[in-house]
DNA sequence: GGATAAACGGAACGTTGCTCCGTTTAAATA
DNA sequence: TATTTAAACGGAGCAACGTTCCGTTTATCC
């Protein structure tokens, strides 16, 4: 039971009260139940009263609204970033990084409004981008190196441009179903690999 | 000077009183100024202000948020429209909807909060994507079928999923300029030609 | 068992989308 | 032109939201 704080500071370890820690716990619990229920933009009193905890609270622990969304999906895109690192060991790039890709269209199609949230550049969601990009974009680069590398797929991309790009065809999947999304990131896929030779 | 109501029915054409008239020009012309300086998620208090107008007219004219957006972008939207069969009658299909997609692009990527808004499931835009459809998805299905019959395309990918996908695309030309949105696109229309042959 | 600072909770503020209704006024009628 | 009437007006008011503030409670240390 480390004291295991909010930010990502691995240095001063500043010490929790335990009601804070039990706080902290029940509050990243009852958003990540809420936010599966009625997406990222539900109402932070709604998070509140789940958790059984003062609005002030949620505040003092996560002073912006996507601090707490990056709380709750903290571990669940770490799982992410492992799963694609598993998968740039693959001896076929390209379908790594297109299964990949799948999942991640998955994963944003399971967390209403993220996507959406993510690249919507409204400043209320400003951390959640960052973490993201820094767990997500190495792996990403990966992949696509290793793609590159066995020549199936162009080297003229950017990883984070791509990332995005994958993001962006994800947030379809909330109106549009997830087989939409799931096309159209084929089709951006497949067009890294259209002209490879020139690429 | 024709009645010109707002709704799309060309039917029984009710006659609007002067003011009332006035009201829907001035709120249209403020509409526009006002999203282009603050994106369409501009208060809406700010737009009657602007247009020297009471709240309670604004609603009455524009029911719904996404009416009042449809409203300032109607001529925009059928004007693209039309730009984009122009371009559907070129002997060159593929750079023509590769042309198109890149006014599509900017035309999202000038409009702020505009491409996010579209297809953000937000009930609140309702009115939004049902127009940008019924306007651009012939245009993009044109397009789509000409390069498909050039042989430049494969057939089996759905316009409206298409223009979907640009669309998001597009969105996040707004955080990451646009430059990056059109790399996207034409990655995505590379995407088209991947595989000719067997599509 | 104090002392103290950390953590708490919720009232309150400012902003938003939207409704409601008493007031004004354009325009048809006499 | 005077009267009538319904269309249009404007903005107070409501509910919901994100966020701040501060008096109260409580865990922890000595």
């Amino acid at each position: 039971m480390k004291p295991e704080d909010t930010g990502e500071d691995g240095g001063k370890a500043r010490v929790l009260r335990a009601d804070a820690q039990r706080s902290t716990d029940a509050l990243l619990q009852a958003a990540k139940e809420v936010f599966a229920e009625s997406g990222v933009d539900a109402p932070v009193r709604e998070i509140a009263k789940r958790a059984g905890v003062g609005i002030g609270t949620v505040y003092r622990n996560f002073p912006k609204r996507s601090d707490l969304i990056a709380g709750v999906f903290r571990r669940e895109v770490d799982v992410f970033a492992e799963a694609g690192q598993a998968l740039a060991g693959s001896d076929a790039p390209f379908e790594a990084l297109a299964r990949w890709s799948g999942l991640y269209v998955d994963f944003l199609a399971t967390k209403r409004g993220l996507g959406a949230a993510l690249y919507s550049g409204d400043p209320a969601y400003e951390a959640l981008p960052g973490y993201f990009r820094a767990r997500l974009e190495p792996v990403v680069r990966d992949l696509l190196e290793n793609a590159a590398a066995a020549g199936e797929v162009r080297k003229d991309v950017d990883p984070y441009e791509l990332l995005r790009a994958i993001g962006s065809l994800s947030a379809t999947a909330e109106t549009g179903g997830a087989e939409t999304a799931r096309r159209m990131v084929g089709l951006l896929l497949d067009g890294l690999r259209y002209g490879v030779e020139r690429g």
